[in-house]
DNA sequence: ACCCAGGCGTCAG
DNA sequence: CTGACGCCTGGG
């Protein structure tokens, strides 16, 4: 069944680039798949599969929605998704505001405009990507999602194509850890080449341990509906308890995948990025400039790490700050 | 063509 | 605080 609709640009505040929102490599999900000139993703929709194409003409264009799905949908209700996952209830005409009154930012506007929060359509989803973003590249991040999804989610077709659902919690502590592991379950049956049905398999390293330590605290001693409810401490202070979950991945989950704005990742790009703009360039740590950037930017802070790093891409002044590049 | 040092965030020591 | 961790990148 399919079902095309419209969400104009007056049901939200201020301007949407959505390629620059899918492509600028926020931590929370791999961009999505581009074909035919729509970005094409399938989310769950009242327990439902549902694909989405979207795309979008220009920044003041309405944003253009085909859903394919064998299932019913109240438009309402993927309307409400899409509105949370662009950042469409985000007023981006209040944050220009704001960055205008500050001179390191302002410059940040021209790069950046219409590019909004990237949020995870998907929390479990969205803590495995983060754990596995810590010491690693986007595209590595990227490639280990997508083939986790492919290897253990469960498979939709629709005349699109092929779309998996991130595999759950139960599913990723079924699933052996390393070569070794998945060598000893099958008894001999296979050799070590053969084996590539195990999460190292997908590229993560040594992080596999961590993602079956992150899914059985999932599913026991951490509830992602109650760290939902809590304030922004707080939960900082639950999500740190989960492994391979440190200071700049609890803000990342917190961010994208619980839509806690005021919270400030700090990776070592934004770290040299504010001490070049607000510390001439002296040595602070990390734990101070996210404290900094919680107090300076309030509930912007988000939307500030995203267009500071943007920004500084696009500007060149990331090369600038590259060590090996500082005379 | 090939190699190997560098870099990413978290954990353990 | 420092080094180890795995893997890709990119400079030599």
């Amino acid at each position: 069944m399919k079902k095309d609709f419209k969400i104009l640009s007056n049901n939200f505040k201020g301007p949407l680039n959505l390629y620059l929102t899918i492509s600028s490599g926020q931590t929370s999900q791999p961009a999505w798949l581009k074909k035919n000139g729509y970005f094409h993703e399938m989310i769950i929709v009242d327990d439902k599969p549902c694909l989405i194409k979207i795309k979008s003409g220009n920044l003041e264009g309405p944003l253009e929605v085909i859903t394919e799905s064998s299932e019913k949908f109240e438009i309402k209700a993927i309307k409400n998704q899409i509105n949370e996952i662009f950042g469409l209830n985000d007023n981006l005409d209040k944050l220009y505001e704001f960055l205008l009154n500050d001179p390191k930012l302002e410059p940040t506007i021209e790069f950046c405009r219409g590019l909004r929060l990237f949020k995870a359509h998907n929390p479990f989803e969205c803590l495995i990507a983060s754990i596995s973003s810590a010491n690693n590249s986007i595209i590595r991040w990227n490639r280990s999602i997508q083939l986790m999804k492919e290897k253990w989610g469960n498979e939709y077709q629709f005349p699109s194509g092929k779309f998996y659902i991130f595999p759950d919690p139960e599913k990723i502590l079924q699933v052996p850890e390393h070569e070794v592991e998945e060598l000893e379950i099958c008894g001999g049956e296979k050799n070590l080449e053969e084996c590539v049905n195990n999460l190292k398999s997908c590229g993560v390293g040594y992080r596999g341990k961590y993602i079956k330590q992150a899914a059985r605290m999932v599913t026991k001693e951490i509830n992602f509906n109650e760290v939902m409810k809590m304030g922004y401490g707080e939960a900082f202070q639950a999500l740190l308890q989960i492994p391979g979950v440190g200071p700049k991945v609890a803000d990342c989950i917190l961010l994208y995948g619980f839509g806690m704005e005021e919270a400030f990742p700090v990776d070592i790009w934004i770290k040299r990025i504010i001490c070049e703009l607000y510390f001439n360039g002296k040595e602070v740590s990390v734990p101070k400039i996210r404290l900094f950037g919680i107090e300076q930017f309030g509930e912007y802070a988000g939307y500030v790490q995203l267009y500071l790093f943007h920004y500084a891409r696009k500007s060149g002044l990331l090369e600038k700050l590259r060590p090996r590049n500082k005379l």
